[in-house]
RNA sequence: UGGGGCGUCGUCAAGCGGUAAGACACAAGAUUUUGGUUCUUGCAUACGGAGGUUCGAAUCCUCCCGCCCCAGCCA
């Protein structure tokens, strides 16, 4: 696999690093790990941390882990653990053989925490988990202390033991940090280090009943595997304290350096995985892997690159100001490396028939049409000429309006890498005076799309021949949600959903030249955006998803005008 | 409300006492067989606010204001 190109560009973080490096804080060594709970499919803010904390271990010479974070049975899934193995790896990432379980710790935390108990800096609780939230006060008041705080090491060594062994239920003991009570910091009053949980684990089953926290097992995880920079999202930034209490007081040989920056949110969308979740469950989303999800699947199954998510998140910088970044940045990356990338193809999405009057019947020409105009080595196909074509709707109008300079009666444009076509008739169902049909004639001197006589035309639209064309299927995905932010107070995200965020076109026509395509593939429709091909395509068929639309500031033209 | 964090262009984001990078977006123009691409130009006398220190402050000090996080036996 290939790794990704490391990052230049500096950040707080690789500043830190940088001083650790010149101090020697660790030896010269850097060591960093990307440790998701494996109970959700992998998102574009997971993206942002995969490339921080993969992109530093590259820049420095370092390692960076993939850890599961897998603490809490409920919710945790081997089908989630593949997800993320897979995304990973897609985004260009390399573990190595360093792919680890906080789950395969269990037994050595289990240590650590009977190792507090006997240092009397943890004891077993039996307050109900009421009692314990009544017990810790709030922020203003500092909490009690609970009545088992001073139970004998014994018998917290003797309750523990038996915690572990399943004599009791859910929910009747706690193993508990000893600090302190009425500190300002909620995260330190006492927290809780093991609850019962009598649930099958994914991964060990039920060989243990006791699970740890969070707290006590991230930063002693990170200890093991020799972490050296742990770095997390803002809202731990409480629980520092608590990652160096712990690890001082096992007096671990290994202390990592806890550093916290800002999650990333993205416009029109959301992030957590609860409300992902959701909108899998509601079935608004067809999957996780829908092409609307900001899942790292759905975006690949959308047509994004790993090169266009990686270059996005390089972009957009690290630091510590909670953020809102728009979406057009990302589609700006993805428009940047699939304009580069992808072949030009000729596909109508709403079609209009239209028939040349002088092009002789059952005539058929191939014109040779370069894949990208920019980009010669990227060679060319052929693509079918007849007197039936088809265009695009949008092309035509029979009353266009000022600045609209594509088709109309009496107009004349070129038909791309072909011929001059003049439109010389219109055809309307007599009942709703829709357009159904246009005549046009052609000039046969314009072969290729120059006039000998010099003369020129306002425009150049795509077409594909009527019976040489394939069908197709095209899903054109917009915005999720009709707000830059739907996840505004006291409103249920939900309300903000872009009805309109899907529309499927079952009547395109595509050029034979894709015939072959296989899912995954990548095109630009000429003038129309990017597309790849989904593997819903079957033999009768051929299923593509819009990536993203091309800037357009024609559409911007007329918003304008509407405006 | 106690604690923790953050406030620099519409959006991200550099800046670390010497006189506001860059990107996206936006606007104008040039080139163009994609109203695409590419190119050129413009876009914060101003850094949440008010004071203060200094020859000099986005950078240091004081006070104030705003936003985010914490009262799961989630992570």
């Amino acid at each position: 696999m290939s790794q990704a190109r490391s990052s230049k560009s500096s950040d707080f973080i690789r500043d830190i690093v940088n001083e650790d490096m010149k101090t020697g804080k660790h030896q010269g060594r850097v060591a960093t790990r990307f440790p998701p709970e494996p109970n959700g499919y992998p998102h574009i803010g997971h993206a942002k941390s995969i490339c921080l904390n993969f992109g530093i271990s590259l820049q420095y010479g370092g390692t960076c882990n993939l850890r599961m974070d897998d603490t809490d049975p409920a919710g945790e899934s081997m089908e989630y653990v593949e997800s993320l193995i897979r995304d990973v790896k897609w985004l260009g990432f390399d573990w190595g053989d360093r792919l680890y379980y906080a789950s395969d710790y269990y037994e050595k935390l289990y240590q650590y925490a009977v190792t507090l108990i006997k240092r009397g800096k943890a004891y077993v609780c039996s307050l109900s988990a009421d009692e314990i939230r009544e017990y810790r006060g709030t922020f203003t008041e500092p909490g009690k202390e609970s009545p088992f705080r001073d139970r004998s090491v014994e018998e917290s060594l003797d309750l523990f033991t038996r915690m572990r062994a399943g004599e009791f239920e859910d929910g009747t003991h706690v193993l508990r940090a000893r600090i302190d009570m009425a500190s300002p910091n909620i995260t330190m009053r006492d927290p809780v280090m093991y609850r019962i949980k009598k649930e099958t684990h994914y991964r060990t089953g039920d060989t243990w009943c006791i699970y740890p926290m969070y707290d006590f097992a991230h930063c002693l995880s990170d200890s093991i595997e020799g972490i050296t920079h742990s770095i997390c999202t803002l809202e731990f930034e409480n629980n520092r304290p608590l990652y160096d209490w712990f690890l001082d007081q096992l007096q671990v040989d290994h202390h990592p350096q806890q550093i916290e920056f800002a999650r990333l949110n993205l416009s029109y969308t959301v992030m957590s995985k609860r409300k992902l979740i959701e909108l899998v469950e509601k079935g608004i989303a067809r999957g996780w892997d829908d092409p609307q999800m900001p899942t790292i699947s759905g975006m690949r199954r959308r047509g994004y690159t790993p090169e266009a998510i990686r270059d996005f998140c390089e972009r957009i910088g690290v630091a510590k100001n909670d953020s809102l970044v728009e979406m057009a940045f990302l589609e700006n990356c993805v428009r940047e490396d699939l304009n580069e990338e992808s072949p030009r193809v000729m596909a109508v999405l709403r079609p209009l028939r239209v028939v040349i009057d002088n092009y002789p019947e059952g005539r058929v020409e191939e014109f040779d049409c370069p894949y990208h105009p920019q980009k010669p080595e990227m060679g060319s196909r052929k693509v079918p000429f007849s007197r039936e074509l088809y265009i695009e709707q949008e092309d035509f109008m029979e009353n266009p309006p000022k600045k609209y300079y594509r088709l109309a009666p009496g107009r004349e444009v070129r038909l791309r890498y072909g011929y001059f076509v003049k439109c010389v008739n219109v055809v309307k169902d007599p009942n709703t005076g829709e357009v159904i049909e246009i005549h046009c004639t052609f000039d046969p001197e314009t072969k290729s799309g120059f006039a000998p006589d010099g003369r020129k035309v306002d425009a150049t639209i795509h077409w594909v021949s009527a019976a040489h064309s394939l069908p197709a299927e095209v899903r054109l995905y917009d915005r999720l949600f009709r707000v830059a932010n739907p996840l505004r107070e006291g409103t249920d995200f939900i309300e903000f959903l872009n009805p309109k965020s899907v529309e499927i076109l079952m009547n395109c026509r595509i050029e034979p030249s894709m015939k072959e395509t296989v899912p995954g593939d990548k095109y630009q429709f000429e003038r129309l955006g990017y597309f790849c091909t989904d593997p819903d395509s079957s033999a009768n068929i051929i299923v593509f998803n819009r990536t993203v639309t091309l800037r357009d500031t024609w559409a911007k033209i007329v918003e304008k005008k509407k405006a």
